[in-house]
This record gives C-alpha cells, structure tokens and sequence, in this order.
RNA sequence: GCCUUGGUGGCGGAAUUGGUAGACGCGCUGGAUUCAAAAUCCAGUUCUUUCGGGAGUGUGGGUUCGAUUCCCACCCAAGGUACCA
C-alpha cells in the first residue's frame, strides 16, 4: 500500500476539526502549558515558506508537551489592523475590513483574483491551533478592550513613592488635601508645585490640564515628521535622504498635539524585568541599549541675562571645571528667547535648515560639524566664569534636556566641535595629552585644574561635585533613561479609534466604559482631508453626543452636549500588546470583561513564545509596558507576559537566474522578402546562454564564434537568403530573474515551462553549456543561484502550498525543520525536499512490510539491536525537543528508520512507541499509522516513549587509537578493560608499531571508555 | 564606532561537559532493476597523494597528551543601534 499523503493528510485535519481534537480546556487536572506564536498580519500575498518556521516549531513543541501530559494552550489570530489595507483601499476604494477578511477566510477579491486566505493555508499545514480562541485586532468584540485599555490608562498615574499605577482619583484627593508638594510621581517636566488652597481655586480646565501632566497616557505635542504633499506623517524609515519614499516629496519636522504613553514611568522595571525572563541575550541587549539608563547628574547653568537656567544631564560631572560651551538642541524652548539681535539671523537660518532634516539624518551624519553661537553666556556654578552657549544640530531635543554641557577635553563630539569653531580646550587630566584627539577614559587619570576636585580620580571627583552641586542648589544626582515617551496617535484610518471626545478648550474626555466599543466610521475616502486631518475627518458621522450616548452626526455639535471625537487611531502596537492574554479566555468575544480572572489566573502567563527578533524593541517592549501596567491594576498575576521566548531566523530564498545574450542580426536588403516582418521577428527572438557558458563565451573566442555559426544556421533557415549574419553582444549579456518554481533540483530551467511564463520569451533560443542550441524538448539549460531575501518581486517566493500538493504537508513539515537550527537564517531550496519525503516513505514501508506492501507489524519479541535503535532515538530525540534543535532530530528519525529497516524489525513494541517520537513533527501520517496500529483515539496524547538506559549499555568499545592527537585507527576492546591492559594491548597492536616507527612513546593517555592517545 | 550573531566539503548542516571532524540530507559519480523513464536499491563522494601517507573547521598566536570547542589578537559576513551628553 502507498503512503498516499493527500487522502491521510485531508482525512486527519477533518477528523481534528470535527473532534476539537486541540480545543484547550481552563479546567484540567494536568499542569498547563501556554505556547504561543507571534500571530500574523494577513496580507494579500500570502503565506511563503519563510513564514511558517515559526510555527511548526511551536506545533511541535506543543504536541510534545501534549505527549507529556500537560493542558497545552496554543492559539492563533490575526494582527489585523495595518497599513497595508489602508493603501490597498486608497488604491481600490475598497473596504480594508473587506480586504482583511478576504485575506484571512479566502475568496476573489474585486478584481477577480483569487486569494487562498489565510485560514486555509494554515489548515493545510496540520497545526493543532485551538482555533475557538481565535482573534482578530480589527473586530470590534476585541478593540472594544483595546480601547477600555486606554481609558483605564488615562485613570491612571505612577506613584514613585510604591513604585506603581494607580487610580487617578486618589491623586485628586492628595491634591484636595496637600496640593503636589509631597507627591512623587512621574510626570511632565515642567509640572508647577501648588498648595491644596491653590488646587481648590483652579478652575476645572486648569485642574485637567494639570492633571494631563500625571496621566499615563497624556496629550502632548510631540514632533512628527510632516510632509505636507502627502497631507501624512511619515515614519523614520519612509523618508530617503530628507524626502518622502513614496513621490519624493519634501519633509519637515512639525509639533503636533498627539496621545504619548508614559512608559519611561516604566523605563527602571522594564529592566530590572529582563532579569527573570528567559529570553535570547540578543534581545534583551537590545531592549536594554533601548532603555538606556546611564548614571549621572543633572546640572543647572544660571544664564547671564536672563532668569532662565539651562538644565543638563551629565555622566561625567567630574569634568565639570572642564565645560568651555554649551550646545543647546535648534529646537530648544530657550533658543528664541536668549539669542542676541546680532546672531539672530544666523541662528533661525540654521534652525530652518535643521528642521529639514530626519532625525535620523542629523543622527548618522558624524562627519560635518555645524552650530551657530546664540551671544547668550551662561555661569559656570562654580567659577562663575561666563560660558558661550551655542546651538548645534547634533544635539537632539527629544533626548535628555536637548542641552549640553560641552567638555572638549573628555569628549570626542564636544572636541571636533570646538576644534572646528575655534573654542578654548582646557584640559582637566592629569598628565594627559590632549593635542590630537579628546581623552574618554574614565578610569585611568585623576583630575587636575578643577579647584576641589583636584587629584580625585573619577569616582570620588563624581561624589564630590554632586554633593557641592547639591549644596549650591543648582544640581543633583540624577538617573537618565534613553527611553522616551511613546506616541500613540497616528494619522490613519484602519486602526483603532480613540474612545474620547474634546469640549471646546480642546481638553479631552473619556466615553464611559459601558458604551464601548466606538467602532470605526465610515468614510468616502481613506486620504487624509484637504486641510490636512486624518482620515477620520473625512467621516460625517464622528461625534459624541453626551446624553443620548451615541456616535452622532458631526453637524450636531454643539460644545454643550454633542462634541467632537477623536481623528486619530492607535498605532499596529496596540491591538498585539494585550492578546495574548485574552487568547486565555474560553470565549474570546467576551463582552462583560477584558479577560475572565478565571482565566487568567489558570494560564497565568505564556511559557513558550516564539517569534522574530526584529519586534525586539517595538512589540515586546510596549507588550511588556502594558502587562505591567495590567498587573499593577490586579488585572494580571504576573508583571512578565512570557517567560521563555525564541527568535527564529529568517529562510531566505534562492533566486535564480537566467543569462540573456544580446544579438544583432544583419540582413541583406536587396534579397529580402518584404512579407517578412524583421522589426517584430527580432524582438521576439531572445538568446538565453546556459550559466556555465558565460564565463566561456566571454574568454573564448572560438566557443562565440562556434555559437555564432549555429545560431546563423538558424536564421538563415528562417530567413532564407534576405539573412546576412549575427553579431553576439557578449559584453552586454544580461542577468535576469527566472520563477523559482521553474527550475528542478539540478538547477536546470524548464524550457518550455520558462517560454510560457512571459510572452516575450515564446520565442527563445536557449543555449547549453557546451554552446550547443537547446533544440525540442531538450533539457541542458543551466541557471545560476544566488541567496536573496525571500520576495515577490525577485521571483524566489516558494508557496507552501504548492509544497503540500507534491509532497504533502507533513514532508514540509520536517523539511523546515531539518534545514537547521530555528534560530538561524538559512536559505530554502525546494529540491532537498526529497530527501525527507523518502524518508516519510520509507517510515511508511516501515510499518508496511506485508505482502504487496500491505500493513503489517507483528509481536515478536525485537532483537536487542532493535530496543537499542529505539531507546537511543527516545533519548536524542526528547533531548532535542527540550533545547529546540529540531534538526537533529530529523537526523535522528531517518537514523532510526535506516537501521530499524535493515534490523527488518516490524515489532509492534518497537513500532508503536517509534511513532508517537515522529508524530510531534508529522502529525498526519502519525496519526494513520496509529489508528492502523488498533488505535481508535487519536495519537495527540498519547504518552511520550520513556527512556531505558538499560538498553543502551555496552559491552566493548571501539576506541579511536590516535597518535599527537589524530585518529589514525580503530581497535576494539572490552569497556571493563583496566588502563593497563588497554595500553599494552594498544602497544602491542601492530599499527601501533608502524605508526611509532621505532620511536618509543613519551607517554600514553588512556581514557577509558573514550580515546587512546600515543605521544611520541 | 558600539552591541549581537555567525564563518566547518559543491550545498543545507552535525559533532550537547575539550576526546574518532564532516553525522543526516541534497547534489554528484558508478552500478543493479527497467524496453525506457520515474520510483527504488547498492557502492563511492573534504582536499591532496609517489597509495605508505600527508593536510584540514575564516587568519595568526597560545593553553593542553589532545582544540570546531577554551584564551588572546585580527579578518570577513549578517542583523541591530547611535553624536544618548
């Protein structure tokens, strides 16, 4: 009987589908186990190869913990909020809610292709998804959540003194009763101190003002990069080289009033936190770098002139005799205010040059070094000499103070910069040469010319100043983190609207917890308005009326009792920084809460997740804000969501290529026949050179003239007499991408396939590598392979589905996980599937040794060589799956099946436990062979095969005799052997003789059990 | 610049505490089977060689009886990140 992959495969996802074979319980007597996968944006393309990685591994490393006997929770649902829906419905005026679920449930869009969705593709693959617990970020059942999130951060502040959110009203009653001044909060910079009698005198609009300033999610103007074309703000990474990606349109840097999350509240627990997840190093570096705490002191310069100081944070306030400058942002408050007349003018050119610059720009150009001087001084604190403040671009507004305390001697920036301006370096080190270049270290001199802190080394000179500062009153030690303030606005249209709505003064309000959701209006058109709102202000119906406790028609405002909403929506991170613990709730439209505290307390947090490392600092970091946040509330048990994360790497593809040759053709005009269309005949004609014959044609005249000769052959045929000759442009042969799918495992093209996927290239002329024309349905035509991102675009996208016809899903399965180690990116190359789909077959032979191939195992007794194979492939295998290297395990089943199959073992004790091992990795036919094993429960849990040591002990050893360290040959002995014997029956080995060459040994190292090493 | 990861045959990769380098698979070569092909099976496949051997895990050193593995210096590639004061 054949091992038919295509009727088991489909048989085994009904019968999982039909029996809720994976539907997780909140209520078992088993230990629980949460695995979770990073869930999808569903684009219009599709899955790839590359996107399933991920996701077998964690379907493997649930089914095993299935096997162990655990209660595995493992969902699955869709980030589906996003940008790209947004552009496809500006393109096509088509719904992105639309376009979202087609992507995810399939279906022909409106221009009639034909989209396989999503759900389908997974379903192929065999997953055990609990698949009741799905979600979709766009469904308004589940942003009803995300948005009931916000609010409860709007009612929230961070109390410093107990280290945690907590309720807005209790903050209001310490102001009734003390005013701000014993209160320590994290909050606004320039939040003023007030008296409970000054509370009680403001009015409400100044009372909700103030309170923005403590809020966890606040209104603040923020700076975004404008491009006033687009009538949008622009990411970062969407501007090249000062202008828009799309159109090239000019930037600029605008202030806008925008919603920020106050996670820097959070910056020293995000932190301190990494220390107990078991999360990759890599990762957590990169949060950590993302945080950015330093040590240091934050220190204020009086302004000669003026009432104002300008702050600055500092990790070296040891240097402090040091400063000769100042360099302020272009951006800073002060700026305008302490600029001279004289310097004006080039002080607000300057900025204006700033402001059209990306931060990231200013941030990457090291190299030229620009400023202009303000004419303002400031005091030093101590010498009370005068200080010339500057601007300059490298310093950036949006970090620390946006101000600097330039020390050139010690700083490497601060030195360029006053090398180029002409600025006074002193040098502060004792018996360090400062001529040629700054001195950064800190450890290794002391100071010198800095009045008290003379002749202290770093430490102590830090401790002194501070406290000298603190005593003056103009600093103090500080902690500074890196991490700012997240925005959370963003000018579009498919993301969450905001729950709140603005009175007349533009302060904003929440809309009670019990009329949410707010879903999305509906609008004409997803583009920003003509004066440059957001999507949202192309809506009619976008108000909050107060009393009937609707959204109302925009017409009816009135500033009284029906109000304007919100523009803005939330950005992607939103919606996937909360799903994994509503995933958790049996029901995951739960309307009365965001998750049932039943719930939540029984999975208490997920124990395995994986994803890719490029969310390191966006995802997991705001996802691990929120938990925090949550567990603050006692929403949550745990303040870490995850507690054991792996980053997968990325599979490439490998591209091909195909080598097009240029030609001229001559023709005789005298002899031609009119009727003969030359111009079309000799576009259509494309020569296509085999990869190898390139190099060759290039170098060797006589294989292009061999080729030249052919090829007039050809035309002459064609042509008849009108024909003159070819000239072959060699030196312009062209490289050009061919489908993947048209190319077989020996890298030769499929010609006639390759003819049809253009139009262009019907009428081709292919040539082999010996320069011989490829004639008929001949075969010969070598392309060349090259590692490239896996893209549409560079026709190396390899569909998984595609994979699952010809060689079934279980093949793809075990294919992506034996191309090497998860973490890892690798490059994907279709043509090794074979070899894991023999083995499949030969599995299947296996357990088919009956005549004409019918099943058959029997109850013999195995042979000792057997119980060996099997317990040796229980213990490599388990070992494996618990340090996620599959590979090695895919190794090892194709170990066990060649030496079980030439043992001819068909005993069911050997069997039947062989394929429980595999099934974690391939399901499908685990389950057929199962259920023809007797079996009338599926094989999902069944227990895992437990190991005997017993069976794999040993009676000799071949032991590797090496000689200075390299093996030179193998001699069998006892393992009971002692030391000395091993070592004279070694000696006396003849081998051992030849080898020394009647040197003696100058020693002997016997390691019983392991090696023999002879030095001499 | 800094941080992280990696560098092993023609290719993907293996070698878990320092102990037989190249498991397993692809590809390739030869053979069996077949009218032929596919499929399947068998043998070989790091390089080099005077067929005794010799060399070999990015490079150069070191520790060790023994190093892909540990240490030092460097080179290369990929990813991240930044005038963070």
């Amino acid at each position: 009987m054949q091992y038919d992959f295509n009727s088991i495969e489909k048989k085994w996802q009904e019968y999982w589908a039909k029996n809720q074979t994976f539907k997780a319980s909140n209520d078992s007597e088993k230990e629980k186990f949460y695995v979770l996968d990073m869930f999808p944006y569903p684009s219009g393309a599709g899955l790839h190869v590359g996107h399933p990685l991920g996701y077998i591994a964690s379907d493997i490393y649930a089914r095993y913990k299935r096997h162990k006997g655990f209660n595995v929770l493992h969902p699955m649902g869709y980030d589906s909020f996003g940008l790209p829906a947004e552009q496809y419905a500006i393109q096509t005026g088509q719904h992105p809610a639309d376009t979202t679920r087609v992507n995810i449930e399939g279906g022909v869009d409106k221009e009639g292709k034909k989209i396989e969705g999503y759900r389908n593709q997974l379903d192929r693959m065999g997953f055990s998804f609990d698949w009741s617990r799905e979600v979709r970020t766009s469904n308004p059942d589940y942003y009803k959540w995300t948005q009931w999130v916000f609010i409860q951060l709007f009612n929230s502040w961070y109390n410093t003194d107990t280290d945690k959110a907590e309720d807005i009203s209790d903050l209001i009653s310490a102001f009734e009763k003390n005013g701000n001044t014993d209160i320590n909060a994290v909050c606004d910079e320039d939040t003023p101190s007030f008296s409970a009698e000054d509370w009680k005198a403001f009015s409400e609009k100044e009372k909700q003002e103030l309170l923005l300033k403590y809020r966890l999610t606040y209104l603040a103007e923020s700076e975004v990069n404008w491009c006033p074309a687009l009538g949008t703000v622009l990411a970062n990474d969407e501007i090249v080289n000062g202008v828009s990606e799309r159109g090239g349109h000019p930037v600029v840097r605008k202030k806008m009033t925008q919603w920020s999350m106050r996670i820097t509240a959070y910056a020293q627990r995000l932190l301190d936190g990494l220390q107990k997840v078991d999360w990759p190093q890599p990762l957590k570096d990169s949060q950590t770098n993302w945080i950015g705490r330093s040590v240091g002191a934050s220190v204020d310069f009086n302004l000669k002139d003026f009432e104002n100081t300008i702050s600055v944070f500092t990790t070296r306030p040891d240097t402090i005799f040091g400063v000769s400058f100042m360099t302020l942002a272009p951006e800073h408050d002060l700026v305008v205010k302490i600029t001279t007349p004289e310097q004006k003018e080039a002080v607000d050119a300057y900025i204006e040059a700033t402001a059209k610059r990306s931060e990231r720009e200013r941030m990457a150009d090291v190299k030229t070094i620009s400023g202009v001087f303000t004419g303002a001084y400031a005091e030093h604190p101590f010498t009370k000499e005068p200080i010339p403040v500057w601007i300059g671009d490298y310093v950036l507004a949006g970090y620390g103070t946006g101000a600097v305390m330039a020390v050139p001697c010690g700083d490497q920036r601060d030195y360029d910069f006053a090398k180029h301006f002409n600025i006074d370096i002193p040098n502060i080190f004792e018996g360090v040469d400062i001529s040629e270049e700054a001195f950064a270290d800190k450890e290794n001199t002391v100071i010198a010319n800095s009045d008290f802190l003379n002749g202290l080394p770093y430490k102590e000179a830090t401790k002194k100043v501070i406290a000298e500062l603190e005593k003056l009153g103009q600093g103090e030690g500080k902690v500074n983190y890196r991490l700012r303030d997240a925005v959370f606005s963003r000018q579009r249209y498919w993301g969450e609207p905001f729950p709140v709505y603005y009175d007349a003064d533009g302060l904003p309000y929440m809309i009670e917890e019990e009329y949410l959701p707010i879903t999305l209006p509906e609008v004409d058109k997803y583009l920003p308005t003509e004066t440059g709102e957001p999507p949202l202000g192309n809506a009619t119906e976008w108000a909050w009326d107060t009393v009937s406790k609707k959204v109302v028609a925009n017409s009816k405002i009135d500033n009284e009792t029906v109000f304007a909403l919100d523009l803005n929506t939330m950005p992607g991170w939103a919606g996937s920084s909360q799903y994994f613990n509503i995933y958790m709730n049996v029901d995951p439209k739960n309307s009365q809460e965001i998750f049932s505290q039943d719930a939540i307390n029984y999975w208490q947090d997920v124990d395995l997740y994986i994803g890719g490392s490029e969310h390191a600092t966006g995802h997991l970091l705001y996802s691990r804000f929120w938990q925090k946040f949550m567990f603050d509330k006692g929403l949550v048990p745990k303040d870490e969501f995850a507690k054991k994360l792996i980053n997968q790497g990325m599979i490439t593809g490998t591209s091909a290529f195909v080598y097009r040759l240029p030609i001229t053709l001559g023709f005789d005009k005298e002899n031609l026949d009119e009727t003969y269309n030359i111009k079309n005949e000799v576009l259509n004609t494309q020569i296509f050179v085999s990869y190898t014959l390139v190099s060759s044609l290039v170098k060797d005249a006589d294989v292009a003239a061999d080729l030249q000769t052919s090829l007039e052959d050809i035309f002459t045929g064609k042509y008849g007499k009108g024909f003159a000759n070819v000239s072959l442009r060699v030196d312009d042969i062209q490289k050009i991408h061919a489908d993947v799918s048209l190319v077989n495992a020996s890298d030769e093209l499929d010609i006639e396939g390759f003819k049809k996927w253009r139009p262009e290239f019907a009428e081709a002329i292919f040539v082999d590598d010996t320069g011989r024309l490829i004639i008929g349905k001949g075969n010969g035509y070598i392309v060349a392979r090259e590692v490239e991102k896996m893209s549409k675009s560079k026709y190396n996208v390899v569909n998984p589905d595609a994979i699952c016809e010809e060689f079934g899903a279980d093949s793809l399965r075990l294919y992506e996980m034996f191309l090497g180690p998860l973490e890892q990116s690798k490059p994907w190359n279709t043509a090794g599937i074979t070899g894991v789909h023999s083995f499949l077959k030969k599995l299947w032979r296996l357990y088919h040794g009956g005549v004409d191939g019918a099943f058959m195992v029997n109850d013999e007794e195995p042979s000792k060589d057997s119980w060996k194979t099997l317990h040796k492939t229980i213990k490599k295998v388990e070992e494996d799956i618990e340090n996620f290297s599959f590979n090695t395990s895919v190794s090892t089943f194709m170990i066990a099946v060649n030496e079980l199959s030439s043992q001819k073992c068909a005993s069911r004790q050997i069997l039947e436990p062989l394929i429980i091992l595999v099934s974690p990795y391939t399901p499908h036919i685990a389950e057929e062979l199962w259920e023809k094993l007797g079996h009338t429960e599926s094989i999902s849990e069944a227990p895992f095969p437990k190991f005997e040591e017993k069976y794999l002990v040993e009676s000799s050893k071949e032991y590797p005799i090496s000689f200075n360290g390299k093996m030179r040959f193998k001699l069998e002995l006892p393992l009971d052997m002692s030391k000395e014997d091993i070592e004279s029956a070694v000696l006396a080995h003849e081998k051992t003789q030849q080898q020394l060459q009647g040197r003696t040994p100058k020693k002997v190292i016997v390691v019983p059990g392991k090696i023999v090493n002879i030095v001499g």
